[in-house]
RNA sequence: GCCGAAGUGGCGGAAAGGCAGACGCGCUACGUUCAGGGCGUAGUGUCCUUAAGGACGUGAGGGUUCAAAUCCCUCCUUCGGCACCA
């Protein structure tokens, strides 16, 4: 008998040989088609749960693939390593942040390697160290001085539980921090901003991604293109400095229904636009809206609130004066923060009249409309009514002619209003990178030369649960000189979102031993863009946002020569356990660990592949990775025990070839399309069926040989160790992940026999087995004239016979 | 409220509009010099039937079609995202 399959062992000795080899290190080639297969790194959190693997597996699977189809494939990995986590391990635990985050990117590395990815370790990328976060600085720089950082004061999104603020796009569920889950509060402060709203028109466009339909509606929503028109209206007090407030309206044609005005409490005309009787109110109204949080503010059904200021402005289209008014449903960071009020034709206009008493005009009337007021905000568009000389019109030639007007009498223009806001980098935490400007008291914001980079957090900083930056009492860092004048100065205490780091470390992969660069850019050229980008679909609107917007901003600056950094994207499901998804704060973690220790790696790569399509996710279940255990035991006997052919027959050739192409086909085409639980099942079958024919030894020698050979080279993606050592044990030459991926033969892959399925008014009577070249004519013959059938048409009359080439024959008969 | 994805045996899941349930788990029976979560063979949607065979069956209800898990309409459930954006 044979040696028994032991992973455990031949894992670690091919990774080992694998390693010393260095075949997993790879290099430019412009000889031969490159294949850049990229996975989001992880955050170094300290272990690799299941569900790192699950995203991880099926990625490298597909390098692996890619690879042995003869392209050059870049396929690294890295740790996204800057963050709070790190952070706050340091105020409990007393340990140093980059201690802990070296600590885990240790163990997490260890973790895997067992997993037996092709990685090239060469490349890996750490963002938290020097060599990284100087050219995070250094990009910062180049914003800054091509306009895209700017320094603000602004209302920001608070986390008091991370003592940090949030960009809007880490703002979830009902207003909550995005990593810890606390409600958001706002704060004014002067922050740093990143201008992605400058890209946000070419950020809508995805027209040439190969990307999930769900994520680039995820991010059309969340720029939120809006198309409509900006209009002056003018104030009626002359004595304000500023004559007019805008508005945006995508309803230019409503304008004639406007019969009141409405700001938002933080409007900066608001104090001098309320008259003294209505002062106490206003103030009061403001107060109270100040105590909401931004989520009970913006939920959608509460009842509307507001306050008359006293003043009235005028509509420059009819020249009528309309209260204004403040509301907190009128958000200042949308359009103007100032809102023509139509009642009529915006429901939230509508009840906000109907709360205050306000008047209602009907401007758009509905086809049929007869005069009558109407019990519900009419939308839609339709008729122009009661609109001067506008009246008559329908909604979409008024639009067309009002902006005109506006255009022409220069009260207004058309314009595109969109919901994306700039990206707010800042971060009053250690644990990032920092950003690298210095405050002069003679000269004002002075950026860091260049030369001077990276500027290192300070290794002796104190961490202490007061709720601010340790950066900011490290006397140290803080002081400096200024770059201009050589004066004292102070440097800027705050430090970067992490998810600056993340939006170019798919660059830095190229080459990132480059020293006087972020990157080379000859190798950034030759692998760039991704080819294949993997992972959570939770990064719908940050990271891959993000990215998308660094790469925009390069490429007009002349450092990068696309405009998309990833080609095509897929989004894997989520690992859950127990019905929920695996986190450490629910203790649900599954660690792969032990199984690797107990059924190999293979298996367990194997087996969440076969769960079920990638994108959906699935149940961590013990039970289901043992079925792919014991197939793998099988194949083990299957090509580690030996073959005889006994009654060898043509037939059974002719067929085994067949299967074994088919198989090939079906392989080939379920790995280009991300199927693996099916590339797994086609698999499971082929080796099920060659152990049917082994058992009895129906082919000759040569062509089990064949058989096997071919198999296990479909099988090394999947289970790389496990193919490996087989392919050396039959005898061929180290190693299998270097050999060409099989071709199919399309003639033997496909069915020279068909099953014909004959329905007779659609419901299945009969099957019949038949050459696949069989006619239509034949086909409806022997359908016929089948005794089964026969007695279902006898004696009724046959009205239709439908036959669909190598698939059925459909009697039609009246009853 | 809006947008998106999904709903198929006891379970995970397969099915270019054309044999529903591939593959795997579980279960049943039998076999095995098999003490274990081992291996092999056969079976396994439900109901009727000794059998041959038949009826029913993909969340619910309609529709299109010779033919629907698949396409269309209405609704229900679950999960994700957005949420007063003028």
């Amino acid at each position: 008998m044979a040696q028994k399959y032991s992973p455990h062992e031949i894992e670690r000795k091919w990774q080992h040989k694998w390693a010393a080899d260095h075949i997993h290190e790879v290099k430019e080639d412009s000889k031969r088609p490159k294949f850049y297969a990229l996975t989001m790194f992880p955050y170094t959190s300290g272990d690799l749960h299941v569900g790192h693997w699950y995203a991880m597996s099926p990625s490298d699977v597909c390098a692996r693939f890619k690879r042995m189809q003869g392209y050059n494939v870049l396929h690294p990995m890295g740790f996204d390593a800057f963050g709070l986590p790190a952070e706050n391990a340091a105020i409990k635990h007393g340990i140093h942040p980059y201690d802990w985050t070296v600590k885990n990117i240790d163990n997490m590395r260890r973790q895997f390697k067992s997993m037996g990815a092709v990685y090239d370790w060469n490349r890996e990328v750490i963002t938290c160290l020097p060599e990284y976060y100087k050219w995070t600085q250094w990009f910062f720089l180049r914003f800054y001085h091509a306009g895209l950082a700017y320094r603000a004061k602004a209302p920001v999104n608070w986390c008091p539980e991370c003592q940090t603020v949030l960009a809007n796009e880490q703002v979830v569920g009902e207003g909550s921090c995005e990593r810890c889950g606390t409600p958001v509060t706002k704060k004014e402060l002067e922050q740093w901003f990143f201008r992605i709203t400058k890209y946000a028109e070419e950020l809508l466009d995805h027209s040439r991604l190969d990307w999930p339909e769900r994520i680039k509606i995820m991010q059309r929503n969340w720029v939120g293109k809006s198309e409509g028109a900006e209009i002056s209206f003018r104030l009626e007090d002359a004595s304000i400095k500023q004559r007019e407030i805008k508005v945006f309206t995508t309803r230019p044609d409503t304008v004639f229904g406007a019969t009141f005005f409405l700001l938002a409490p933080e409007h900066p005309l608001v104090p001098q636009l309320t008259t003294p009787e209505h002062k106490a109110e206003v103030d009061e109204y403001i107060a109270w809206c100040r105590r909401q949080t931004e989520y009970e503010r913006t939920a959608i059904g509460r009842e509307k609130t507001g306050a008359f200021l006293g003043s009235y402005i005028v509509n420059p289209l009819n020249g009528e004066r309309v209260p204004i008014w403040i509301t907190d449903y009128v958000l200042p960071t949308y359009g103007t923060g100032a809102v023509m009020a139509v009642p009529a034709h915006d429901e939230r206009d509508l009840e906000f009249a109907r709360k205050f008493e306000l008047p209602v005009r009907t401007v758009i009337a509905p086809l049929g409309w007869t005069g009558e007021e109407l019990s519900e905000a009419y939308t839609d568009s339709g008729t122009m009514v009661n609109s001067g000389e506008f009246s008559g019109l329908t909604s979409e030639q008024g639009y067309e002619a009002i902006c005109n007007l506006l255009e022409e009498k220069r009260w207004g223009k058309r314009t595109i209003t969109y919901r994306l806001r700039d990206w707010l980098i800042s971060r009053q935490r250690y644990w990032g990178a920092p950003i690298p400007m210095i405050y002069c008291d003679k000269c004002g914001i002075i950026p860091v030369p260049e030369e001077d980079l990276p500027v290192l957090l300070p290794p002796d900083a104190e961490f202490k649960p007061t709720g601010e930056s340790p950066l900011k009492y490290c006397q140290s860092f803080v002081n400096t000189t200024c770059p201009k004048c050589s004066g004292t100065a102070k440097r800027e205490t705050d430090t970067m979102d992490t998810f600056v780091c993340s939006s170019w470390y798919f660059l830095r992969y190229t080459s990132p031993e480059t020293g006087d660069a972020p990157f080379n850019a000859d190798k950034m050229r030759y692998w760039l863009p991704v080819d294949l980008y993997t992972g959570g679909a939770e990064h719908a609107v940050m990271h891959l946002l993000y990215a998308r917007f660094f790469v925009k901003a390069l490429r007009d600056m002349g450092l990068v020569n696309f405009d998309e950094p990833f080609s095509r994207l897929f989004n894997q499901g989520t690992i859950i356990c127990s019905g929920d998804k695996m986190s450490k704060s629910r203790g649900n973690v599954i660690a792969p660990d032990e199984y690797v220790a107990e059924v190999g790696a293979d298996a367990v790569r194997g087996y969440l592949m076969f769960i079920g399509p990638w994108e959906l996710g699935g149940e961590w279940n013990d039970r289901g990775l043992v079925g792919v255990s014991r197939w793998l035991n099988r194949v083990w006997s299957l090509a580690t025990t030996d073959y005889s052919s006994r009654v060898v027959d043509l037939e059974t050739e002719k067929e085994f070839l067949h299967l074994m192409h088919k198989t090939i086909k079906e392989v080939t085409a379920d790995l280009e399309r991300l199927r693996f639980n099916t590339m797994v099942a086609s698999l499971m079958e082929f080796s099920n069926y060659l152990s049917k024919v082994k058992e009895r030894g129906m082919v000759c020698d040569s062509l089990w040989r064949e058989a096997i050979s071919h198999f296990l080279l479909l099988l090394a993606p999947t289970a790389p160790h496990l193919a490996e050592e087989l392919w050396a044990r039959t005898g061929h030459s180290y190693t299998i992940h270097n050999q060409p991926w099989p071709e199919y033969d399309q003639e033997l892959a496909k069915e020279e026999e068909i099953t014909l399925v004959i329905q007779i008014n659609g419901k299945l009577r009969d099957k019949l087995l038949v050459p696949a070249s069989i006619s239509e004519a034949e086909a409806k013959e022997l359908a016929l004239n089948r005794e089964r059938v026969k007695a279902y048409i006898d004696g009724k009359k046959l009205t239709r016979v439908i036959y669909v080439p190598r698939r059925v024959v459909n009697i039609v008969v009246a009853s």
